[in-house]
DNA sequence: CGTCAAGCCCTTTTT
DNA sequence: GGGCTTGACG
C-alpha cells in the first residue's frame, strides 16, 4: 500500500506526504505535482488509519474536488466509494452550504435558505437603494455590492465597519460616506434576511458565526475534521482565513498549499498574507518547496519566469524542468481584433493537424468581453469549442425563470423569485397590480406572499386580477405539495407543461427554439437528481445550480472542441496548446489597473498563471488596433512581452502595418513624460486619426489620474504606406465553385453545394452539412 | 399591458 | 459596437 503512495513522488512531494501531524506549508509552483501531492498526502492519512471522515479538503473548484477523490479511490484501490470512505472534499462555499444546512438552526435561521447569485444581489440592492430614496445613477447597484462584499471578505458586519471607520478617522467620526455604505449594508443584509437568502458571501461569515457563538457545534467540527487541508491558500480571503484558524484551533494538523505568484483574486479580498504569514502565524510549521516542474519545456518557464521576475517582494522561487526539448514562444502581432481571433483559431487547428486534439488546447483572454471575437472566428471556420463565464447558462433569462419557480415553490420568502414569475408567462398580473400590493406588504409588514394569500382585502386591485392572484398561488401551493412526494425532474416537467411555459419561452422568435432548448438542458441536469428521496432531490438540484463554478463544466468533455476562457478561470488547470490573447497595454494589463502598483502586479501574475498553463506550445497575441466602444484605438504591446527574452521567441506578424504602434519605436509624447511609468496608456484613435494624430485619454474615472484628463496630445508616426494597403482584401478562393472537392482538417472531405460570396455550404463525406466562410475557413481544394 | 425606438453607459476578473 | 434601460405610443 504505502509502495503505491509513495511510488514516483520526488523528494520534497514525499516530505509533503509524509508530515502528516501539525502545520504545513507547501509552496507550489505551477506544474508542480501539487495536486499529486495533496492527494497522495490524503491517501497516506487514510492508509494510516485515520477515518476519511476526520479528513476535510477544501478546493477551488469543485472539479478540483471530484479529481482528486477519483484519484484517491485509484491509490488505496477503494472498490466501491461511497461517501463513507472519502474525506469531505469541496469549496468553501459547498462545505459551508453542507454546515449551514445542518446546524443553522442553532443561530436561529431557517435551513430552508436560498443562495443568491450576482443577478439575484444586484436585484436586491436595487430595491434597497430604492428604498434608501438613493439615485442608482450616483450610487449604481453595482458598485454597493463591490463595497459590501468587501467588508464581507474582510468579515466585517456593518457595525464593525462603522467601527473601524470611526477609529481610523482623526474627528472620530465616520466620514459621510462611511455612515452612508454602513446603512446600505445594514438594509441589505435586513432585505436578504427577510427572504431567507444568503449572498455568496454570507455563506462563509454565517458559519463563523455559528462556530463563534455556538461553541459545541464549533467542537463537534473539530473533532470531526482533525486533518485540514487547504487548496490555493493565496487566494482565501480574511472570511476564509477565520473560519480555517477556527477549525484548526484545537489539532492544528493543517496544511495549505498554494502559490503566491499565482495570487489572481485580491479583487475580490484574496489576502496574499494569508499564506506569506502562514509561518509566523504556526511557529513550527514545516515549509516545503515544490520547485520541479512537470508540465511545461523550459522556454515557456523561462519566459513565464522572466516575466514574474519583475514583481517585487515575491518569496524565493526557482521552477526547473527536465524537458528542454522545448520550441520557442511564437509572438504573433497582428493587424486587429479580427485578425487576430481568425489567426488564434487557424494556428489551433494547424496544431490540431500535428495532432493535438482541441480538447488540449485553449485561447485565454483577459475580459469576456473579448469571447464573442473568438466564438466568431470558430463559428466560421467550423472548429467546435466551448466557451466558459461570460452569460452564464443558470443565469440565462428563461433558465432562471425555472430556477425561480423552484426557489418559490422551496422557499415562501424569496420574494425576488416569486417577483420574477408571478407573470411569467404572462397571466395579465401588471406593475400596478404588484405596486400595490407591496403597499400593502410595507403597511402590514408582512411577506409578499402572505399578501398574495390575503389577496381579497387589499384594495385598488380589479376582481379580475385578484382571481389571477389566486390562481397563481393556488398553483404554487399544489407544487409545495408535490415537492413532497416527487423529485424535481418530474415536478419540473409537470410545472413546465401546466403554466405553458414552451410556448412562452419559444415566442416565435429564432432564438426562441435555443432559449427552450436551454430549459431542455436544465431539466436534464434535474435527471441527475431523480433517484433521491424527493425533497432531497430538490435541495441539492438548488444548491448544485447555485454553487457550481465555470471550470467545473469542463468535467464533461465528452467531444473534442477548443475551449475559450478568461485567464482567471485557467489556474489549475493545464493545456498542451496555450494561447494567450489581447496582449496589449489597456486589454492586458487591463485599463483599471495601469496606475496602480499593486493591481499591476496582479495583471502580471496573471500573465504568468496563463503562460505557464501551456505544456508544450505557447502563443502570444497581440493586435495593433482594435475596435472598442465602438471606435478604433491602437494600443501598444503589453508590457508583459517586454521581459519576455528575444532569444526565446519566434516573432510573427501579419505585416500588413508592421510596427506601427510598436511601444518603443513609434509612440512618442510630443508634451513631456507624466510621471506615470506608463506614458502611452489608452490610446483612442478615431477613424480619421490617419493624419496623425492620437487623442491620449484616460478612460478611468478615478481622480488619481487627474493629469491624464486634459488630452494630452500624442505623435505618432503612422507607415503611410501600410495604411494605403489598409484595405486590401485578400481571396484566395476565386475557383471554389459548387461541385468542387475541398478538405477540412476538423470534417474531412466534402463537396460544395452552393456558394454565396464568401460563404459556402459544404456537404461532407461523414453526412455533415455545414457552412463556412472562405475567408476563414482552412478549406483545402482537393482534385 | 406590451412593443418599439432612442439613448445610455459600458468592461475587469468570480464563488 | 451593443446590451440594457427608459419613455412614448398602440
Amino acid at each position: 500500500m504505502s509502495d503505491l503512495i509513495f511510488d514516483g513522488l520526488n523528494i520534497e512531494q514525499k516530505r509533503a506526504v509524509e508530515t502528516l501531524e501539525g502545520p504545513v506549508l507547501i509552496l507550489a509552483g505551477a506544474g508542480s505535482g501539487k495536486t499529486r501531492a495533496l492527494t497522495h498526502r490524503i491517501a497516506h492519512l487514510i492508509a494510516r488509519g485515520v477515518p476519511p471522515w476526520q479528513i476535510l479538503a477544501v478546493t477551488f473548484t469543485n472539479k478540483a474536488a471530484n479529481e482528486m477523490k477519483t484519484r484517491i479511490t485509484n491509490l488505496l484501490k477503494l472498490s466501491d466509494p461511497n461517501q463513507k470512505q472519502l474525506p469531505v472534499m469541496g469549496t468553501f462555499h459547498s462545505v459551508c452550504v453542507r454546515i449551514l444546512r445542518r446546524d443553522i438552526e442553532r443561530i436561529g435561521r431557517n435551513r430552508d435558505f436560498v443562495i443568491y447569485d450576482m443577478d439575484d444581489q444586484e436585484k436586491l440592492m436595487k430595491e434597497v437603494l430604492r428604498e434608501m430614496q438613493i439615485d442608482p445613477k450616483e450610487l449604481k447597484p453595482k458598485t454597493a455590492i463591490g463595497h459590501i462584499s468587501r467588508f464581507k471578505s474582510e468579515a466585517f458586519n456593518p457595525k464593525e465597519v462603522a467601527a473601524q471607520a470611526t477609529h481610523s478617522t482623526s474627528s472620530g467620526q465616520a466620514s459621510e460616506w462611511t455612515a452612508r455604505v454602513v446603512k446600505i449594508y445594514d438594509r441589505y443584509q435586513m432585505t436578504l434576511r427577510q427572504h431567507n437568502a444568503m449572498d455568496f458571501d454570507d455563506l462563509i461569515l454565517e458559519v463563523i458565526r455559528l462556530f463563534r457563538e455556538v461553541p459545541d457545534v464549533l467542537d463537534r467540527y473539530q473533532e470531526t475534521w482533525r486533518y485540514l487541508n487547504v487548496d490555493e491558500y493565496q487566494d482565501t480571503n480574511h472570511a476564509q482565513y477565520l473560519l480555517i484558524s477556527l477549525l484548526a484551533e484545537k489539532y492544528r494538523n493543517l496544511c495549505v498549499i498554494g502559490d503566491p505568484d499565482q495570487s489572481i483574486y485580491a479583487f475580490r479580498g484574496a489576502d496574499i498574507r494569508n499564506i506569506m504569514q502562514f509561518q509566523q502565524e504556526y511557529k513550527n510549521a514545516a515549509a516545503i518547496k515544490l520547485e520541479r516542474n512537470y508540465r511545461s519545456t523550459q522556454q515557456i518557464l523561462d519566459c513565464a519566469d522572466a516575466v514574474i521576475a519583475a514583481n517585487p517582494g515575491r518569496p524565493e522561487k526557482k521552477m526547473w524542468t527536465e524537458r528542454v526539448d522545448g520550441e520557442k514562444i511564437v509572438l504573433h502581432e497582428m493587424r486587429d481584433e479580427k485578425e487576430e481571433a481568425r489567426e488564434a483559431v487557424k494556428s489551433a487547428m494547424d496544431a490540431m493537424a500535428q495532432g493535438i486534439p482541441l480538447n488540449d488546447q485553449v485561447i485565454l483572454y483577459r475580459t469576456n468581453a473579448q469571447s464573442r471575437l473568438f466564438e466568431e472566428a470558430c463559428m466560421k471556420a467550423g472548429v467546435p469549442y466551448r466557451i466558459l463565464g461570460g452569460v452564464k447558462f443558470y443565469a440565462r433569462r428563461e433558465v432562471k425563470d425555472v430556477l425561480a419557480y423552484l426557489h418559490t415553490i422551496h422557499n415562501p420568502a424569496d420574494a425576488l423569485s416569486l417577483l420574477r414569475i408571478i407573470n411569467v408567462p404572462s397571466r395579465k398580473i401588471g406593475t400596478t397590480t404588484i405596486e400595490r400590493i407591496q403597499m400593502y406588504c410595507s403597511e402590514k409588514q408582512c411577506s409578499l406572499w402572505e399578501a398574495l394569500k390575503n389577496i381579497r382585502e387589499i384594495d385598488g386591485i380589479a376582481d379580475p386580477a385578484k382571481e389571477r392572484i389566486r390562481e397563481f398561488a393556488e398553483l404554487i401551493e399544489k407544487y409545495r405539495e408535490r415537492r413532497l412526494h416527487m423529485n424535481v425532474f418530474d415536478l419540473t416537467r409537470g410545472l413546465l407543461q401546466e403554466t405553458k411555459m414552451e410556448a412562452w419561452v419559444k415566442d416565435d422568435t429564432s432564438e426562441g427554439e435555443s432559449r427552450w432548448e436551454n430549459v431542455g438542458e436544465l431539466l436534464s441536469v434535474m435527471q441527475k437528481y431523480e433517484k433521491l428521496e424527493p425533497e432531497q432531490s430538490f435541495v441539492n438540484f438548488l444548491e448544485e445550480v447555485a454553487l457550481v463554478s465555470e471550470v467545473d463544466k469542463l468535467e464533461d468533455t465528452r467531444s473534442d472542441a477548443l475551449t475559450l476562457m478568461t485567464l482567471h478561470l485557467c489556474k489549475g488547470l493545464e493545456f498542451r496548446h496555450v494561447i494567450i490573447a489581447g496582449c496589449e497595454e489597456g486589454i492586458f494589463p487591463h485599463a483599471n489597473a495601469l496606475f496602480n502598483k499593486e493591481q499591476l502586479e496582479e495583471e502580471r501574475r496573471l500573465m504568468y498563471v496563463g503562460m505557464t498553463r501551456a505544456k508544450d506550445v505557447l502563443r502570444i497575441f497581440a493586435a495593433r488596433s482594435r475596435m472598442q466602444f465602438g471606435n478604433t484605438q491602437a494600443n501598444p504591446m503589453s508590457r508583459f512581452l517586454d521581459d519576455i527574452p528575444p532569444q526565446l521567441t519566434e516573432r510573427k506578424s501579419d505585416d500588413l502595418m508592421s510596427g506601427v504602434l510598436w511601444r518603443q519605436s513609434s509612440v512618442m509624447l510630443s508634451s513631456p513624460a507624466t510621471s506615470f511609468d506608463t506614458p502611452f496608456a489608452p490610446l483612442r484613435a478615431t477613424q480619421d486619426d490617419t493624419a496623425g494624430r492620437i487623442e491620449a485619454r484616460s478612460r478611468s474615472s478615478k481622480n488619481r489620474i487627474e493629469p491624464f484628463r486634459q488630452h494630452q496630445d500624442l505623435t505618432v508616426e503612422f507607415n503611410q504606406d501600410a495604411l494605403a494597403r489598409d484595405d486590401f482584401n485578400q481571396d484566395r478562393s476565386d475557383d471554389l465553385a459548387e461541385g468542387s472537392r475541398i478538405r477540412h482538417p476538423v470534417f474531412g472531405e466534402g463537396t460544395i453545394t452552393g456558394r454565396r460570396g464568401d460563404v459556402v455550404d459544404v456537404q461532407f463525406d461523414s453526412g455533415e452539412k455545414k457552412r463556412f466562410a472562405l475567408s476563414i475557413a482552412p478549406l483545402q481544394m482537393i482534385t
